[in-house]
DNA sequence: AGCACGCCGACT
DNA sequence: GTCGGCGTGCTC
């Protein structure tokens, strides 16, 4: 009987983002998730199979045959369930979809399996005969003899090396030796860690277990910094890998990376295997084919790791779940967690979130029930937080003192350096914009109808509201107190590394984007600077994330001001999280941690509850205040972004949604609180001119509305524009 | 995305 | 007369 393949190809357009059905030939075999080639149009492509069927609503004499199979099941079932879930729940597109699971290492086809030749003497020869008549001054032959009679087989390069290539060769052809071939794994080392075996706390122990006797459920662990959530994780792996069953984790950023894996590969050896971006594309290729293939039980790696081809899954474990990263920024876009409960629930298995500052929406799942929370409250070692002095830098300022530096924390650099310790300073920056602040009273502009700080872009002098697109002068006067002393917030790494050179005379590193951008960069600085004492860390974001430096003593933090008033609904729970995870860095062996905070708002409630470390009283004021100004999670924002090299188009598209949306508005009245359309603030980015609209309404809308939504940009001239969606966006440039 | 089809200006 | 400009629309 005749069979049909229902086949995505490989192009990226929403306008075949559909499945194309395609006879399959009589001598093929073909299964879902197969690659193939296909003739579409006047050209072949590739695809990939959805469904095989018995029948097509195509018209048969139209229908073309599948040309070849490329790769058999390269999208394993469990997978292509995910892809099926994601589409009807986030209005992806399969294209993207597929490229998101099958890494381009293979698709491409141009990576391939390196083999290394494994030589052992052969068993079946008279060697010793061979050996005695070899001519009497031949000496390499019985070397290579002992030494494989010893360690039994070694890699042909080795032993060439060692014998010379010309002995090795003709041993071979004597049938000597044997050559075998072996999977040879590309892979950089990581940081190998000692592993101390400890035993847990009665928290530890409450978390290991409930999670281990759950199915599928969402847990969220809530431990205070330092409160050993890493061993939780490693003792709930463990048992999973006991039951035969198998484990995702997932960590942050790259920079994160090669310190879990090397606690990972300590304990659990060669069942590991590493995923994230700052791979070459024949390690992503080698660490990918082992998990497919099943070599590995154990995945470990960056938000990308979470559609790992593994099957039988025991365990998912986000660390660190509040972190950004987690939320991709571009093209498809997901949020990991949703795409982890998705996996959980098909092998009905725990998902667990671990953080020492939660995102307010999952603390809030947590108290609604929707998720479990389990808390460690106590640190596992019994030490103090490290204690965090806040500096006024307003009086600083009055003063004279107009540097860089508070008195207070030039004194503890001093002290830190005396005693021959590290000393890390933070640089907060985010994004490319920036605010204005009165440098004698601390007024900051704020957006007269949304009262959100108002970014700074530098190109116009303009003031701008990120969420409704008013746009303001820039003040050169303060208007509450006259002052004529604005300042802009934000300061370079650049400035401050030499600053620190000239005031201290030691070593001082510096990490951020520009430092790191080439492959293993941050690994090489990190190991310099631990290598190093006395010595300076400067950075941004970066250094705040789970690296662990003993002789770190002191964490200087420089505007810490420029995260709380990014304008942003986000911005003090980010800070929060981010002064939270910095302080962390300092004080983690028998040194005392200090940590030194410069703001010009020292009474703002953010800085005080975090220098207290007082997570849960903070999520109470910032969830009151996103209740009553109807943000998430009571609210959901959507951001539509349309872009197009012609500023008319681009204008005119955007234009014609937001018509459309207005209508809906109608429908729904004050339950949607919230739609503009305006220019994006970032608006000219590659050419291209950008216009977003923006939309808040009632989270209980959000299906309807999502769907809606989605409906209307499918009709939409998409054929001109690009357009991207986002919910409940990082940044709305 | 590609590629063909299609309908109007300057050229051996 | 034709070569070729890139607007429009289709691809199982």
């Amino acid at each position: 009987m005749m069979k049909f393949a229902e086949i995505i190809v490989d192009v990226v357009n929403s306008q075949v983002d559909r499945v194309f059905d395609y006879i399959i030939p009589e001598d093929f075999l073909v299964n879902n998730g197969d690659m193939v080639v296909v003739p579409f149009g006047s050209r072949y492509i590739e695809g990939y199979v959805l469904a095989i069927k018995d029948t097509s609503s195509y018209s048969i004499d139209k229908l073309k045959p599948i040309k070849e199979v490329v790769l058999q099941q390269v999208i394993k079932p469990e997978i292509l369930y995910l892809i099926h879930e994601m589409k009807s729940k986030f209005y992806l597109k399969y294209i993207d979809l597929i490229k998101l699971v099958v890494p381009s290492e293979i698709r491409n086809g141009q990576i391939k399996t390196q083999y290394s030749k494994i030589l052992r003497l052969n068993n079946d020869c008279d060697i010793d005969n061979y050996l005695q008549s070899l001519p009497k001054n031949s000496k390499n032959p019985h070397k290579v003899y002992a030494y494989l009679q010893n360690k039994l087989e070694e890699n042909y390069t080795t032993l060439s090396k060692m014998f010379t290539s010309s002995c090795i060769n003709k041993l071979l052809e004597e049938g000597i030796l044997l050559e075998t071939k072996k999977e040879k794994r590309r892979k950089t080392a990581t940081l190998k860690k000692e592993n101390k075996v400890v035993t847990l706390n009665k928290y530890q122990e409450n978390a290991v277990t409930t999670v281990l006797s759950s199915d599928f459920q969402t847990f969220l662990l809530h431990g205070v910094t330092g409160s050993g959530k890493t061993e939780v994780y490693i003792r709930i792996i463990k048992e999973c890998i006991k039951n035969s069953k198998t484990a995702i984790m997932l960590v942050p950023e790259i920079s994160l990376t090669p310190q879990m894996c090397g606690i990972f590969e300590n304990i659990f050896g060669e069942n590991v295997a590493v995923l994230h971006s700052g791979l070459s594309a024949g390690e992503k290729y080698d660490e990918w084919k082992k998990i497919y293939d099943g070599r590995a039980t154990i995945v470990i790696g960056a938000r990308s790791a979470i559609f790992a081809p593994i099957t039988n899954l025991g365990v998912i474990i986000i660390d660190e779940e509040h972190d950004n990263s987690y939320i991709s920024d571009n093209n498809p876009r997901f949020e990991t967690y949703k795409v982890a409960q998705i996996r959980a629930k098909y092998n009905n298995c725990p998902l667990v979130l671990g953080s020492a500052t939660p995102n307010i929406e999952s603390y809030y799942k947590s108290e609604i029930g929707e998720f479990t929370r389990l808390e460690l409250p106590i640190r596992a070692n019994n030490k103090e937080m490290p204690r965090i002095e806040i500096v006024d830098m307003l009086p600083e300022f009055r003063s004279g003192n107009n540097g860089i530096f508070s008195n207070k924390l030039l004194q503890e650099l001093s002290t830190t350096i005396k005693h021959g310790n590290q000393a890390m300073i933070f640089i907060n920056r985010r994004g490319f914009a920036s605010y204005l602040s009165c440098r004698s009273c601390g007024y900051i502009p704020r957006c007269t109808s949304c009262d959100i700080t108002l970014s700074y872009h530098k190109e116009c002098n303009e003031l701008k509201c990120h969420y409704c697109g008013n746009r303001y002068r820039a003040i050169t006067k303060c208007p509450n107190c006259g002052s004529d002393e604005i300042k802009l917030g934000g300061v370079g790494t650049q400035r401050v590394v030499e600053e620190l050179q000239n005031l201290f005379g030691v070593p001082v590193f510096r990490m951020d984007v520009d430092s790191t951008k080439t492959k293993d960069g941050h690994a090489k600085i990190l190991t310099e600077f631990s290598n190093t004492k006395p010595s300076i860390l400067v950075g941004t974001q970066m250094i705040a994330k789970g690296h662990d430096f003993p002789a770190v003593d002191l964490v200087g933090i420089l505007d810490a001001d420029l995260s709380l008033f990014f304008g942003e609904y986000r911005a003090s729970e980010k800070t929060f999280q981010l002064i939270t995870q910095v302080a962390g860095r300092a004080g983690r062996s028998d040194v005392e941690g200090r940590v030194v905070l410069q703001t010009y708002f020292p009474k703002n409630y953010v800085y005080n509850l975090v220098a207290n470390y007082n997570y849960k009283k903070f999520y109470e004021k910032e969830i009151n205040l996103r209740k009553t100004t109807n943000f998430p999670p009571f609210a959901e924002i959507v951001r539509i972004l349309i872009s197009n090299e012609s500023e008319d188009v681009a204008r005119d598209v955007t234009r014609d949604i937001f018509y459309q949306l207005k209508d809906v508005k109608v429908e729904y009245k004050d339950r949607i609180y919230f739609l503009q359309a305006m220019q994006s603030p970032l608006n000219k980015l590659k050419n291209k001119y950008r216009f977003q609209i923006i939309l808040r309404y009632d989270v209980e809308l959000s299906q309807i509305l999502q769907q809606k939504i989605y409906n209307i940009l499918q009709d939409a001239n998409q054929r001109k524009c690009s357009i991207f969606v986002e919910t409940n966006p990082l940044s709305l440039s």
